[in-house]
RNA sequence: GCGCCUGUAGCUCAAUGGAUAGAGCGUUGGCCUCCGGAGCCAAAGGCUAUGGGUUCGAAUCCCGUCAGGCGCGCCA
């Protein structure tokens, strides 16, 4: 824990004991907010306003008899006053605080295990620019929850049994009549897979019959009939482990890919669908057009979801709502594991299995939160699989069960033509154009990145040509990584993301480079600095030592340093990872500026030399493990 | 039709119900005998779509209007 967060709890103690006996604060939180501007104080607080409400007084009456009584009372806090109608602005003892800043604060444990779904792209071509949103997401939130302390497992949820994956295979047999061996040949799977599957689905519009051949496909390869079922499976893995070799470059990670295919064979569904007809939650569909349908009724919008066909199968939602159970250990039972690959540091990726393994059972799932990471288009199915956790009578894992929904990635006109793609008629006037596997109208992940990699590559070689080219090309990626990450995370998750390249492609400005480029400057003094370099005794240095301006601009920085874990809960709380983009952005354009003024190498007076030293260091450490959790790494030189 | 979301500077976006609505890009003009110019400073640019309401206080909450997007399949 880091010192703002521990000031507030102790500040809210103190305030409540404080006030005892002359006013009721029962049920009124005191929340508190660093101000814009340092003259409404370091912290401040509304509880005036909000006593004001519930004691029907005038807040400012409130307010000053408030702070009457706090003080002298509050250890940290030098001075309370009363503003803007009834703010309580506390200003800090700075010196203290600063020194609090350098203090190492245990985190208190938490033995809530979390799941973090995402990815969970469809295994029958290459991942695109909407998919890396996702995984940009889902690998910044669970940075997140084990930043504060949480267990978490990542989960990519694979679909290898749908009919995506029977349209490729249907392509690669019977369009383009390549046996196994040939396919097997094929050296970049998932992009050719990318070409077939939009020209399938053409042919499939167009021609009934050959769609009808699809369906064959579908049933052949749910039959486990060759040669479909082993050509379902090789494109399956094959494309999986290229979608794993795509997120890898980003520093996306997963713990356990869990396979449809198990979620089947292991019977899943039915070990939740008695309790679900049990309960009545589940039920045969009164609607003739539904004959001999298992449905759940959506109380949200008043329809009624298909669960299990007329012809004993069961749907997708169905499969989904087992799955989500086994994540909560709702069902009596368990997939098996096997270990699948493993990255370069180690870190396993297990999948599930559908036979023993020898591998110990109950090592994955059994989450006390879920979060699945999927866009805002599934609304409907995830709050479907929120109502029945409910009606199950498990109302805890409902409210623990969080669809963290964001919004698509879509292409503007222009860069639909930029791409060399055809508009249809209407679309030029449209704002944005959804991206499309199925008609090809995607940019595709590997080359976006390829595309940064180039251009930072550029840049890295203009600026530093004596580097070696492998380094070079390391701290290129590393920027290219940055650059992606970041404009994944800034929007907010319900803006739409218009994806164009030029601003994908910005270095500057509000960008991850920009993020990247202050700590390597940063990183640059310290490398300057004699080894045994510590400046004077830190404790020797007060901010009395520096001039008024240097003063406000010194602790705006250790201020808003000081927030780094409140933030981070801030974001997890209100679902919004871009509010620690900005966070991260804010603290780096304040240290640029702050950098362009004072100088600590050149500084003679000893005491100001190591106040800015410490300031520069208490930087280095909050904000490299700030961008830690953007999964933005610091490179030597850029 | 039903459900969800959005409308803020020329463009792309920020802004826990809080104090003078902020950034980036673009435009204009400055700054490298200085720890790295992927940087810094400054100017111009806003009736927060629109009409009401609630509140000490509204871009934010509620209702209406207008404009746009997404979802609603015995696909996944």
């Amino acid at each position: 824990m880091f010192a703002m967060k521990t000031l507030q709890e102790q500040l809210r103690r103190e305030i409540a004991a404080a006030l005892e006996g002359a006013y009721d604060l029962g049920g009124v939180e005191t929340e508190f907010a660093v101000p814009a501007e340092r003259k409404f104080g370091d912290l401040s607080t509304n509880l005036a306003f909000a006593l004001a409400k519930k004691l029907k007084e005038k807040p400012f009456t409130l307010a000053s008899g408030i702070a009457a009584r706090l003080q002298g009372r509050l250890q940290a806090v030098a001075e309370v006053r009363v503003a803007g109608g009834g703010f309580l602005n506390l200003y800090l003892k700075r010196d203290e605080f600063i020194a609090a800043q350098r203090r190492k604060m245990p985190k208190p444990p938490r033995d809530e295990k979390v799941i973090v779904e995402h990815t969970s792209i469809n295994p029958n071509k290459s991942a695109h620019i909407g998919h890396l949103r996702n995984s940009c997401l889902g690998d910044v939130l669970a940075r997140c929850c084990r930043f504060l302390g949480y267990e978490v497992e990542v989960q990519n949820y694979i679909d290898d049994t749908g009919i995506q994956v029977a349209d490729v295979v249907w392509g690669l047999l019977h369009y383009q009549k390549k046996d196994l061996a040939a396919i097997r040949a094929l050296p970049e799977l998932a992009a050719h897979l990318w070409e077939l599957y939009a020209e399938v689905n053409r042919l499939f519009a167009e021609n009934e019959e050959l769609a009808a051949q699809r369906r064959e496909v579908h049933k052949r390869i749910e039959d486990k009939l060759e040669p479909e079922y082993s050509a379902c499976r090789y494109v399956a893995e094959q494309v999986l482990l290229d979608h794993i070799r795509t997120m890898e470059k980003l520093g996306i990670q997963y713990d356990l890919l869990a396979r449809e295919s198990d979620v089947i064979a292991l019977d899943f569904f039915t070990a939740a669908a008695a309790g679900l007809t049990a309960r009545g939650v589940m039920a045969p569909s009164a609607d003739p057009e539904k004959a001999g349908c298992l449905v759940i009724h959506y109380d949200r919008e008043k329809i009624e979801k298909i669960i299990v066909r007329s012809n004993h199968t069961i749907t997708y939602v169905g499969k989904d709502i087992a799955y989500n159970f086994w994540k909560f250990d709702l069902l009596s039972r368990d997939f098996h594991y096997a270990p699948f690959h493993a990255y370069p540091d180690g870190h396993p990726i297990f999948m599930t299995a559908s036979q023993p393994t020898g591998e110990p059972l109950r090592r994955f799932g059994r989450g006390r939160r879920v979060y699945n990471v999927i866009d805002v288009r599934q609304s409907y199915l995830q709050n479907l699989i929120g109502q029945v956790l409910a009606q199950m009578g498990h109302s805890r894992e409902s409210a623990n069960f969080v669809h963290f929904s964001y919004e698509m990635v879509a292409l503007t006109p222009a860069c639909v033509r930029e791409m060399g793609l055809k508009l249809e008629p209407g679309e030029e006037a449209k704002p944005y154009i959804e991206v499309s596997g199925r008609k090809g109208r995607a940019v595709k992940a590997d080359d976006l990145i390829a595309m940064l990699n180039e251009k930072s590559l550029g840049e890295v070689r203009q600026r530093h040509p004596d580097l070696a080219a492998e380094e070079a090309l390391k701290v290129a990626q590393a920027i290219a990584v940055a650059a992606l990450r970041y404009f994944m995370v800034k929007f907010n998750l319900n803006t739409v993301i218009a994806f164009d390249f030029q601003e994908a492609l910005n270095f500057e400005g509000d960008s991850g480079p920009y993020l990247q480029y202050t700590l390597v400057r940063l990183n640059s003094i310290l490398r300057k600095v004699a080894a045994g370099d510590a400046g004077a005794p830190a404790a020797a240095g007060s901010l009395a030592l520096l001039a008024d301006q240097e003063r406000q601009h010194h602790w705006e920085l250790v201020l808003s340093l000081s927030l780094l874990e409140i933030q981070v809960e801030f974001a997890l709380a209100n679902h919004e990872l871009s509010s620690l983009a900005a966070y991260a952005y804010g603290l780096c354009q304040k240290f640029n500026h702050y950098y362009h003024l004072y100088p600590v190498l050149a500084e003679k007076d000893p005491g100001i030399r190591a106040l800015r030293l410490d300031l520069v260091r208490l930087f280095k450490e909050r904000v490299e493990r700030l961008l830690s959790l953007l999964g933005i790494e610091i490179p030597e030189r850029m």
